[in-house]
DNA sequence: TATTATCCCTAATAATTGTTAGGTAATGAG
DNA sequence: CTCATTACCTAACAATTATTAGGGATAATA
């Protein structure tokens, strides 16, 4: 009450001896999920991290606290974006779209927001289960959130008869995430045609609608 | 010829001072898949390795020449078993078996096989195109006969009509075994019924098929 | 019994790791 | 000009790592 109030201002300060703080946290997080993806999160030093950052060891920490914290940050963000992508793409449908084209809809936008930022996702896919356990914590959360996504996507086309009788509902979601969050192995997005991709994949999963016809 | 011929004798030392050789040398790989594919490669020491192995650090190095090699023999074992048990399910088809009946069973016996020896195939999977280099040198023949098999399979049910023509082939490999793959992130062989999984997988792909009948 | 190969041990080494302590140059505010 | 904040730096540390050197006990062989 009795202190200025500076509302709705962005302070930018540029200040110190270097980039602007921001900038310098974002350059942080995108080396690191480079080396993390390609070379694992282990094998990538903080001093690796620094050097392609362009500074020493030590300044990371300036950003960051711990090295676990760059990878519980690059996680969430590739879980938020995906979610988020998967979401728009759903809401963006008629209101009263059929749960087939929902789920249709589902898969191009996370097979797109993996390949968008590749890095992140890649390391966001490589350590599920693995990573340290107060980084897990961190994460949980989001990715039940995107796990219960798909679940009611699932659930209401079961309810209006949309899926297979012979499909097991129990096995499908983890397949169909996991097939399609294994593109990040071997489809390479530069050469590609991504949305080829993404129609052989709703090719090949036919098989969870009862009916063949489109 | 001067020396003594011991032809078709198992030579069985007992020897030393604890177990027999072999024996340890296959413990040896087991308490190691099982660790690098629960925290991964660096993640496990050879402390870790030699302690629930029943020795001491150096004493590996009895058995093998480094860290990597053993790695290296661990992703060996869960490739050319795979392969094998892939090859002798479609070799017990009916000689004039169609491509379609062929693929089914791959499916099948990929599945199998990865469930039965977890901690090997685990540690595959987990590790593609991320080991070190001199590993990725010894098992790249493997993997790629493996995936020659695997697309030779294929070819023959596209030159036979049996696959449907809205499939890229070029995407249909890497997608089946990927998202059969991934099944040891979130499968629990222990409690489930494999024999269902591998159905659900099979009514899922059913579209590659151009007709939708059994 | 003497010998030898097998299988494991203790002790030690050099290298690398994540992280902390404490300092310094640049910038904007007063 | 003064001063505080920002964004980096060098130096150093304790811990852990894979690996080597060299030794000792066991058991089959001769």
């Amino acid at each position: 009450m009795s202190v200025e109030e500076k509302d709705s201002q962005q302070p930018a300060p540029k200040k110190g001896r270097g980039q602007s703080g921001s900038v310098s946290r974002r350059l942080i997080l995108d080396v690191a999920a480079a080396m993390f993806s390609a070379q694992g999160f282990t094998e990538t030093s903080m001093r690796e991290i620094a050097a392609k950052a362009g500074m020493r060891a030590p300044s990371v920490y300036y950003h960051f606290t711990s090295k676990e914290q760059i990878l519980s940050e690059i996680l969430s963000i590739a879980i938020r974006s995906t979610n988020l992508a998967v979401r728009e793409s759903v809401e963006r449908l008629p209101a009263d779209a059929a749960p087939r084209r929902k789920i249709e809809a589902a898969v191009g936008a996370h097979v797109r927001s993996l390949h968008r930022n590749i890095h992140y996702t890649a390391t966001s896919v490589r350590y599920q289960g693995q990573v340290p356990q107060e980084v897990a914590l961190n994460v949980r959360a989001d990715r039940e959130t995107y796990a219960d996504y798909w679940q009611q996507l699932l659930a209401e086309a079961a309810a209006s008869g949309d899926l297979s009788p012979t499909i097991n509902r129990q096995f499908l979601q983890p397949l169909i995430l996991g097939s399609m969050n294994h593109t990040i192995n071997w489809y390479d997005a530069g050469r590609g045609n991504l949305e080829e991709l993404i129609l052989t994949v709703l090719a090949l999963f036919k098989g969870m609608w009862p009916h063949q016809d489109r």
